[in-house]
Order: structure tokens, then C-alpha cells, then sequence
DNA sequence: AATAAAATTTAGATTAATCTAAAAATATAA
DNA sequence: TTATATTTTTAGATTAATCTAAATTTTATT
């Protein structure tokens, strides 16, 4: 068995590899984790050690077969309770990574079956995220940004890429929730601060906001 | 806040006080969370540092009421999570207290009233203990054991005294489950060996088994 | 290619939780 | 009540995860 420490790390590597970087650095790792890079070293060393990440001094890690399977496991988990507390619990969906992230951590097979079984298998977290299936395959879904359309181009909102409170608060007062309707009225060329409707309603929104929200053209 | 370790220690300690005992012995701890008593001495210190309990060398501890408080809000975690695990998910009385050893130190006031509301408010949990109310109140239905009735009398089953998994099985076997209603038909004197009726079924109940099962007089 | 800057690793400490073995205190029994 | 047994505590080590500070390697820049 893997500690939590262990796994948070497994997560961490797993995400930064998520951008095509092969070899992941030692000061991303450290960034991410909060944490200094002579511990990510340390630690580093021992997923080595269990063949959970292949790893060569100076060179970045990579997860192996093994690592994934377990970073993709533990993702799996905590999207899943992020459904339950949502969708059972009445959770907001800014309220509910910190809980999930103590969640996901109680690995085992079948509670996380079962509890798929009971959402009734879905396949997006609350903020849009993919939710791997039992076998670890997990939809991407290409990331067309809002900050990517054109003026008078429409979409639907589909996802976050950014998860802090304060986003995921800022863009439910605005009505950007998943399934929004958007429609590009404006856009400033200086800071491509945009002009948009969301349900009739003009918004404006910065490129900082805009380049974080996930949508579909339509 | 109090580690995982701390919290298991306190809860030990709680269900140790529950026969009355006045001063908790080291020994008896270390017994029930199958460890060392110099380990449990470190950390009876911890914890009188923390004023979670009181404690007067070779004397044994006492829980404090801040103490108390952390304990009884675990069990209650721990309780509200097994009827989940049972009525939610399907799993069987016996497979529930280790995933629920785990859940119940997710400790958030707001994800355990949350979880209490789905649930119904439930006062009892799949093996019949009490579910401590959000003020911490715990109703201790007084123990009549299966093994404290005489000839022709009659009984429900509201609980059991042991919950290891191969007893909880055994008893699900007998149909001996939470609502059952039992008559002794008869008792062997040597031993206290008792053939009852379940269902209109004999069965043969040894006195360590019976002595374990709660039970109300009808 | 030589040097400066940045990233990474090593060395050595620290903290929490545990252990073994030995010492001290308490309880029990002749 | 003295000796023996049991319980509890202390002393000193160990392991996992972390840190700071120093050393090393890699990368970037003149």
C-alpha cells in the first residue's frame, strides 16, 4: 500500500504530465505539492524504489504503467465524491476539492464501484472534469477556451480549468455554471477583455477569467 | 487539530470508560489498538499536553470533555457512515467497519450534518449502536444479552456486542439480524449451550455467542 | 568556451509515532 | 509484610516525511 503523502505525489506527477512534459521537473513538483524540492527528491527516490515513477538524477521523473494506474485511480475517486457530495449532499461546487481530496485517498475497489453504481456511472465531476471509467480510460475533452471564439461566436459552457473558491464563486455569481449559454458581443483588443451574454444578461470578463473557462462552440 | 493516531487513541479511551471504569490502564489500551503500552504512555502524554485527557502517572487517563467531544463526534462519523455504506451502497452489515474506520476521521462539521440529513437522521447504525445526535447525546439502550433470558422467553435482536466480521456472519447465517425475533425453547446447564427459535427454525447457539447479542424482551 | 544563474541533489537535523529493553512503581500472594 | 509478579514508565533507537544549508549539475548568457 501506498501512504497518502505517496499518492498526492503520484497525482501531482500524473497532472503535470498531462502537458506533454516529458520529465517531470523537480521545482514543478515542489511548486504544485507546496512543498521544498529536496523533499521532492526524497520522496522521488522512493516511488523509484516501488517502480511507481522511473526517474534519473538531474533528468525529471515519469510515472510508470503502475504509478498512472494508481494517480488515474485516486483522480477517479475524487471526482467521483465530488458527484456525491454535489449531487447527494447538496454541496456548492466550490465547497467540495478539500473534501474530495480526503476522500479519494480510501482506495479501495469496491467502495469506489459501489458509490460509482449509486451516481449512477457519471462521466464529469462538477466543474466538467472527466471521470475515468473503472478501467482507467478517461475522455479528454479538447480545450477550447472562452478566450479562443470571435466575436458573435456562441458555446456552452463544459468546464474549469482553474478550481480555487474565489474563481468557481466569481463565475457562479456571473451564471457561468456548466451549461451556460454563452455569446461573444465584444472583445478589447489591448487585453482581450471580452463582452458577453449569459442568459440575456451582458458580462464582462477579463482574459484571466476567460482563458480558464472550458466551452464547446455550438 | 488532532492526527489520525490521536483521534483513535481518544476514541479507545471513550469506549474503554463505557463499563464504568474510572482511570483507563495503559495496558487495556494498548490491548485495543494493538500496540506497545510505552507507545501508549508517549502518547497519553501527548494528549494530557493537549488537555484532551487527564492523567496522574501509573494512575490511568480519563478522557477530558474536550476529549469526550472529539471522540463521540468520531463515532458518530464512524456510525453515519456504516448506514451509508449499508442503505446506500448495498454492503452487507459485515463489511462495513474498516471503510468506515477510515471515513469517520473526515472530520467536517458541515459533511457530517449533510450526511446525517441524507441519511434521514438515523438513530441507529447497522448493528444496532446508537448514533450520537449533533449535540453529542447518546441513547445506551441498557444490554439484555440473548444469554440473560430463561426458558420461554421472548426477544427482538436490536444489537450485538461483538463485531468482527466472522461473528456478524455467522449470525446473518442464523438469520440472527438486527429486528429478528428469537424464544428460547431450551438451555443446556453445563454450559448455557441454547437451542432457540428464528423464523420458526431451531438453532443451537453456543453461550459466547449468545452473551454477544443484544436483545429486548417482548 | 567560460562564467553566471538556475535547478537539483546531498548532508545533516527535526518531528511524530512507534519499538525494545531496562528500570521503577504498584498489586498480589505466600 | 516481605517477596514475587504485573503494570507502567523511561531511555534510547528507528522510520517516514519534512526542512535548511551547502554542494553539485545543468542550462543560459555573454
Amino acid at each position: 500500500m501506498n501512504s497518502f503523502t505517496e499518492e498526492n505525489y503520484l497525482k501531482a506527477i500524473y497532472k503535470l504530465s498531462l502537458n506533454g512534459v516529458q520529465g517531470v521537473s523537480t521545482n514543478a513538483i515542489a511548486d504544485k505539492l507546496a512543498t521544498k524540492p529536496s523533499s521532492v527528491t526524497d520522496m522521488i527516490k522512493k516511488l523509484a524504489d516501488k517502480k511507481l515513477v522511473s526517474y534519473q538524477k538531474y533528468q525529471g521523473v515519469n510515472l510508470t504503467k503502475k504509478g498512472s494506474d494508481v494517480a488515474v485511480s485516486i483522480i477517479r475517486n475524487h471526482r467521483l465524491w465530488e458527484v456525491f457530495l454535489v449531487e447527494k449532499l447538496n454541496f456548492k461546487w466550490d465547497e467540495v476539492h478539500d473534501l474530495a481530496e480526503e476522500l479519494e485517498h480510501i482506495n479501495t475497489h469496491k467502495l469506489t464501484e459501489r458509490l460509482d453504481e449509486f451516481l449512477g456511472f457519471p462521466k464529469f465531476d462538477p466543474h466538467g472534469d472527466p471521470i475515468p471509467d473503472k478501467d482507467g480510460n478517461i475522455i479528454q475533452h479538447k480545450d477550447v477556451t472562452l478566450s479562443d471564439l470571435i466575436r458573435g461566436e456562441k458555446a456552452v459552457v463544459v468546464g474549469v480549468k482553474e478550481h480555487s473558491k474565489s474563481y468557481l464563486n466569481y463565475l457562479e455569481q456571473l451564471q457561468l455554471v456548466l451549461g451556460a449559454e454563452v455569446e461573444v458581443k465584444d472583445i478589447v483588443e489591448f487585453d482581450a477583455t471580452m463582452q458577453i451574454l449569459v442568459n440575456n444578461k451582458q458580462v464582462i470578463i477579463s482574459n484571466q477569467a476567460s482563458k480558464n473557462l472550458i466551452v464547446k462552440k455550438i
